[in-house]
DNA sequence: CTGAAAGCGCTTACAG
DNA sequence: CTGAAAGCGCTTACAG
């Protein structure tokens, strides 16, 4: 390992003017430096550095889950905002789970200098912590408790989801029932209140076994799909709270031989990469992914270099409703259960 | 911040002892550090630590595309394994760059104790650098040429590609396609040969209209598949070489209207999330992800641990055909230049 | 612009 | 088992 008097030694200068040369101060003896740089193939030691800086040049970013194509989305958009401005990317997967998420957060402070977070929880108190020892961090997709100082990033949820709840009572649908993901989640929560208040302007409201709450996983969206469908009343149409519980609920109808939209309307939060092949295609709400990611860290970046004190900044975006062939008019509510209609249903449906 | 002096003093013993402490080691005063540590909430400074001990405890992670899903589930399993073994992930996307990954090595080196790298292509001269310098890296999912002290974790490419033209072959098919990734990349270069050798085994040959080079992305798999569907003799049966451009191709088929599997076969190497819900579900060569980043994690930490030479291992990973509803057998080969025959095929697909 | 010197916070032989 | 001391490789006032 060449370290930096090797090249002090060789240029014939000493330390400190090798340490200038290498951040960019004018130096006058710059290309005895340089060269000696070159022949030595000399790489400063990061670690050293940081040690001496206080600076990392790392960002640590935490999301509940990596395989979930929305995260990777945004991650790929932190990734690339990052590279523009010299830092990198710790990342870790918190499962969903806030142990994992807290374990987390303290393992990697000390070796970043900031945070973009996607809380498992918004009652997590970890965060806050965070706050406490003053470093940065910014918040995406998914709010705390008491983390009103934190920079956020998050998407408009009351208003997608109306939007979804507008467009099934629109059609005349009435039976409408939700697979929510946890309410202890600001998604959770924010989408569940935006399609209620929707649902409730259309003089229409989510009895209980309508009301259902997932874990923004693919397999909540599959059983909880399931018990709708053996419902004495099934709804005729369903919300998706996101793009794994929508997977799940299409598996679901696809097991049943349930027919969309005939049988049941379905709208998802989240568009799905096959979402517009889907036969029929998926009438979604979508939201930009990438650009989220992205703009986060951009956010983190100038709040760490010009480390004033600035108030917090909320940066709410916008969704989407993309009305594809997933939705449609419910039949007559009660048809299935009325025999007379049966040959005449199925006629229908067969042509 | 409280340094390990202020915890000598508080706890009455020299920072040797409380280094002891902390790296687990007997010590006689344990309690009274124990006690000094928890009052004055110390944590070691990770900066300091590497710089004596030399050890980083992070991983570089570089992927061509941290948003296709299946390197995002590869990461999911890099994750879960370096955190068994309290490892962390630095993560960066080579955008399919060689220049980008060069640049991310030289980045990365020096921050990490070694490297989990899908290469852009199998030229990149880069990676070698990383074995002159001494740096453990396994290769993951796609090789080097000159890498062979590399440890590799791959899938069966060849035998993979071989099941798809197999069972295109044996279905009757004699007008085969293959829009295949970028021959100077392992899965390219291998998915092909495997490819190739099977059709030539059914007597069967690929001329160079059907033998398409797309680059691994959605808009190529779509602008081949146009390309293929515009020729006089458009093929019968289309094998796309990855998830992405099998993407890209339905969509195709979407936008043109071709119905599969009437109009045209398709098999795809990758499953697809949605896969299975498609009209008709996809038949693919599935392959395992999560666990295939799993396994080089461990390979790597276990290189990692006992720094000894053993020999370069590598670990081949199996595919599993999934035959669904995609393929069938062709019609008869000329048929949709045979006008007689127009209404024969019409009233067939419509049944 | 430059160099000598102190010090970032730790770990690790070394001698007890 | 313990402490004093050296040193990991750099950066940054300080005095010229």
């Amino acid at each position: 390992m060449t370290t930096i008097n090797d090249v002090a030694a060789r240029a014939g200068v000493s330390v400190s003017t090798v340490s200038r040369w290498l951040s960019g101060q004018p130096v006058r003896a710059a290309e005895a430096v340089r060269l000696a740089v070159d022949e030595l193939d000399y790489t400063p030691n990061v670690m050293a550095q940081s040690l001496k800086s206080g600076r990392r040049g790392t960002i640590g970013v935490v999301v509940p889950d990596i395989s979930n194509p929305f995260f990777a989305a945004v991650v790929k958009g932190l990734e690339q905002a990052s590279r523009e401005l010299s830092f990198r990317l710790l990342l870790a997967n918190s499962d969903e789970s806030n142990e994992r998420e807290a374990e987390i957060l303290v393992d990697l402070t000390g070796r970043v200098d900031g945070f973009i977070l996607a809380p498992a929880h918004e009652q997590d108190r970890a965060p806050l912590r965070l706050r406490e020892a003053g470093i940065p961090a910014v918040l995406l997709d998914r709010e705390v408790t008491g983390g009103e100082l934190f920079d956020v990033v998050v998407v408009d949820n009351v208003g997608g989801a109306a939007s979804a709840a507008r467009h099934l009572s629109s059609l005349g649908h009435t039976a409408i029932a939700m697979i929510n993901g946890p309410t202890d989640t600001t998604p959770g929560r924010e989408r569940r209140s935006g399609f209620l208040a929707s649902l409730s302007e259309a003089d229409l409201d989510l009895p209980p076994e309508y009301d259902l709450t997932g874990d923004f996983r693919e397999g909540s969206g599959r059983n909880l799909t399931l018990q709708l469908l053996g419902l004495p009343q099934p709804p005729t149409a369903i919300f998706t709270a996101n793009n794994l519980m929508t997977v799940g609920a299409l598996k679901a109808f696809q097991s049943m031989r349930v027919r969309v939209p005939q049988d049941v309307s379905i709208v998802g939060f989240d568009d799905l990469t096959l979402g517009s092949l889907l036969q029929p295609p998926l009438t979604c709400v979508a939201r930009p992914d990438v650009e989220q990611g992205a703009l986060a860290m951009r956010l983190l970046l100038s709040r760490i270099a010009d480390r004033a004190e600035d108030p917090p900044r909320r940066v709410v975006l916008g969704t989407c409703l993309e009305v594809r062939g997933s939705t449609a008019a419910p039949r007559v509510h009660t048809a299935r259960h009325q025999p007379k209609r049966a040959g005449q249903q199925t006629s229908t449906a067969r042509s």
